[in-house]
DNA sequence: TTGTACGCGTTATCAT
DNA sequence: ATGATAACGCGTACAA
C-alpha cells in the first residue's frame, strides 16, 4: 500500500511555533482560560486551521486529571432495549459536555468487573451500570474510585454509588389485576430466568395479584423462558403440550411475548380472540407488533436520561435521591375477555 | 454526602517505592518488556495487588503512542440492526487486544465529522463507520491521519481508506424474482429515504427484476417509506386508499414490513393468504415475527467482524481486499401463489 | 537484571 | 497579557 500513513500528528508546540507564540498562549486561546489579544488570537486561529490541529485528548486528560467521560456498562447491546437506554444516556450526558464510553459484558459477571476495572483505569469521571450482577460490596468498593450508577437495582446508601430501582413487582401485580379485571382467572405465565431480579420481581408481582384476588397459584400455569423469543416459543409449545388451562398468558417480557405469539399462532390460536396476552417492558416495537401488544411500560429512554443526570450529580459530587420509578399499563389490542370462561383452549394440534 | 471520594489513584511509582524497586521495573513487570527477578517480581505483585493499583491507560497511551483502541461509528443506536453489527465488530476486535469505543450521530453528517474529529483527537488506531454520509473527499483526507473502514458503502482505493460494499441491488433483484416465480406481477414497493443509497439500490433492484422479467414499472405501486415501522404504515394506508393494485408487497426493509404487516391486519387483509409481504435485512425478530417473515438476509454480525477484521489489517498497514457481500433470500412464512391473479385484494375499510 | 533520565502533549503555576 | 517551567503517569533508550 502506502507509506504515508499516520504522519506524527501535529502537536500544540509545533502550532505555538508556527504562530510565533508560546504554547501556553495556544492553550488559553483553546480553552479561553484566559484573556489574549486579537492579534495573537487570531494569528493562532489561522495556524490550526492551516495545519488542521486538534489537541490530543490523552495529553490534555493526563495533564487536567479531568477525562470528561462516563463509562457506561451494558449487558448486551444487540437489544432493543439497550438501545433506548443507550439514546437516553447519550442525549443527557452530551450538555453537560461528556462523553460515553460504551462497553457490553454480556451478561458475564467476571466481565462485568474487568469492564468496571477497564473503565477506571482509563480514568472514567463515573460510571453507570445497565442491570449487573455484580455484588454489592464490590460495587461500592469500586465506587470509592469512581462514583457509580445502577440503573434498575435498588442499592444501599453508599456514598458515590447510587441505585434506580424500577418496580417490577408493581408493574407485574398491575398487569395481572387488570388481566383479572378483564375476566380472566386462568392466567398462564412465562417466567425470565430465575437468575434475573426483574425476572423473580415481576413473577412475585404476578402472585401477589393472584393472591389478592383469591385466585389459587398453580405451578401448573408457569414456564420457564430465557427473556428471549426462543424462550418464548417453547414455554408456549410446553404450555400448550401438557394441556395447562388458561385464558390468558403473561409473559415475563416482551421479546418472550412474541416468541409466545408465534407458538400460539402455529398452533391456530388466534390473539385476543381465543386467547390473550401480554408482555413486560414495551419496547419501541411492541406498538407496531400485529397486533400491537399489549404491555407494561418502562420508560425507558427516561430512565436513561435519570441515570446519566444522577451520574452527573454525583460526579459534582452533589445529594442524589433516586426514587423508584414507577411502570405504567399500556392498554393495547392483545387481550380481550375470556372466549370459554372456565374451558382451556384447544390447541388445533 | 462524604468527602472521601475518589482518593488520587495510586501510580506506578507509588507501586515501586513501596516495593523498593525502580518504576521502571514496575512497568516491566506490568507489560512483560524484559527479564525481571522473581523475587521482585513477587514483591511488586504484592504490592500491586495490595493497593489495588491500576495503570492509568492515559498516560500509557501517550507514552507509548498507541491507545489500542477503535473508534466506532453508528448512525444511531436505537435499531436492531446496529446492534448485531456492533456485536460482530466487538467480538472480533476482542482477540487482538483492541478496545471499541462507540459513538452515535444519528445520521447527521455535521455530527458525522465532528464524531471522527473527536475520534482522531483521541488518538484511536483505527475507525470504524457503520454507513454513513460523508463524502469520500473528507473520509480520504480522514483516512491520512488514521485508517478507516466503511460499512456498507464502496469505496475507491484509496491507502487507509477501505469501503465493504454490500450487494444491495443484486438482493432487491432476487427478491423480486421471487415473487415473479411464485406468481405475483402486481408487486408494489415501500421505499427507503431517497437519500440513503442502500435504498435507492433496492429500489433499483426491484425495478430491474421488473423489466427483465418484462413487467411494466409502475409508480402507482410504489409508496414512499422511512426504513421505519411508521413510515410502513402510513405506506400501506396510502397504496390501500389509493386502491392500488398488488398481490405482494415488497418493503424496503423489515421494520417497514412491520408497519406495513399492521395497516393490512387492520383491514382485515391476511398475510401470506391475502397478500404476500416481504422486507430486508432480516432483523433479529424476524424470524419470530407472526408469521415469520421472509425477507433477503444481510449477514450483519459477519460483515461486523469484517469490517474488525478489515480495520486490523489496516492498522497493521497490512493490504485489505474487501468484496462486495453477497445477500441470500429467507424463504420463511408471508409469501404464497397470488389468490386472486390479475385482481387486487379487497380492503375491508 | 536493574536503575536513571528523558519524552509523550497538554494544563497549570508561577513570574514578568 | 504573556512566557518559562514544572507537573501529569507511564514507556523506554541508555547506562550500569
Amino acid at each position: 500500500m502506502n507509506e504515508s500513513l499516520t504522519p506524527p500528528a501535529v502537536t500544540l508546540d509545533e502550532i505555538a511555533k508556527a504562530a510565533g507564540v508560546s504554547s501556553s498562549t495556544v492553550s488559553r486561546i483553546l480553552n479561553g482560560t484566559a484573556k489574549v489579544s486579537r492579534a495573537k488570537q487570531q494569528a493562532v486561529e489561522a495556524v490550526i486551521e492551516k495545519f488542521n490541529y486538534r489537541p490530543n485528548v490523552l495529553a490534555r486528560s493526563l495533564a487536567s486529571g479531568k477525562t470528561e467521560t462516563v463509562g457506561v456498562l451494558t449487558q448486551t447491546v444487540a437489544s432493543p432495549f439497550y438501545a433506548e437506554w443507550l439514546r437516553g444516556i447519550e442525549d443527557s450526558l452530551h450538555e453537560p459536555g461528556l462523553t460515553p464510553f460504551f462497553m457490553s459484558c454480556r451478561w458475564n459477571v467476571a466481565e462485568e468487573k474487568s469492564r468496571i476495572e477497564q473503565f477506571i483505569a482509563r480514568r472514567v469521571d463515573g460510571i453507570i451500570v445497565l442491570h449487573g450482577q455484580l455484588d454489592e460490596a464490590s460495587l461500592a468498593s469500586f465506587a470509592r474510585q469512581t462514583p457509580i450508577v445502577v440503573l434498575g437495582r435498588s442499592l444501599n446508601n453508599v456514598p458515590g454509588l447510587a441505585g434506580l430501582p424500577i418496580d417490577n413487582v408493581q408493574g407485574a401485580r398491575d398487569m395481572t389485576r387488570y388481566l383479572i379485571a378483564q375476566g380472566h382467572r386462568k392466567i398462564a405465565f412465562i417466567a425470565g430466568p430465575t437468575t434475573h431480579i426483574d425476572a423473580v420481581q415481576r413473577l412475585l408481582g404476578y402472585r401477589l395479584a393472584l393472591e389478592e384476588a383469591g385466585i389459587r397459584f398453580s405451578s401448573q400455569r408457569i414456564e420457564q423462558g430465557d427473556f428471549l423469543e426462543a424462550g418464548g416459543v417453547d414455554a408456549m409449545a410446553r404450555l400448550l403440550a401438557r394441556k395447562a388451562a388458561f385464558t390468558a398468558i403473561f409473559c415475563a417480557n416482551d421479546q418472550t411475548a412474541y416468541g409466545a405469539r408465534l407458538t400460539l399462532y402455529r398452533h391456530g390460536l388466534r390473539v385476543p380472540e381465543d386467547v390473550s396476552l401480554v408482555g413486560f417492558d414495551d419496547v419501541p416495537t411492541s406498538q407496531y407488533s400485529t397486533p400491537p401488544l399489549t404491555t407494561i411500560r418502562q420508560p425507558i429512554y427516561e430512565l436513561g436520561r435519570q441515570a446519566a443526570a444522577a451520574i452527573v450529580r454525583l460526579i459534582r459530587k452533589e445529594p442524589v435521591t433516586l426514587t423508584p420509578v414507577s411502570l405504567d399499563l399500556i392498554e393495547r389490542e392483545t387481550v380481550s375477555a375470556p372466549r370459554l370462561p372456565s374451558r382451556s383452549p384447544v390447541p388445533v394440534t
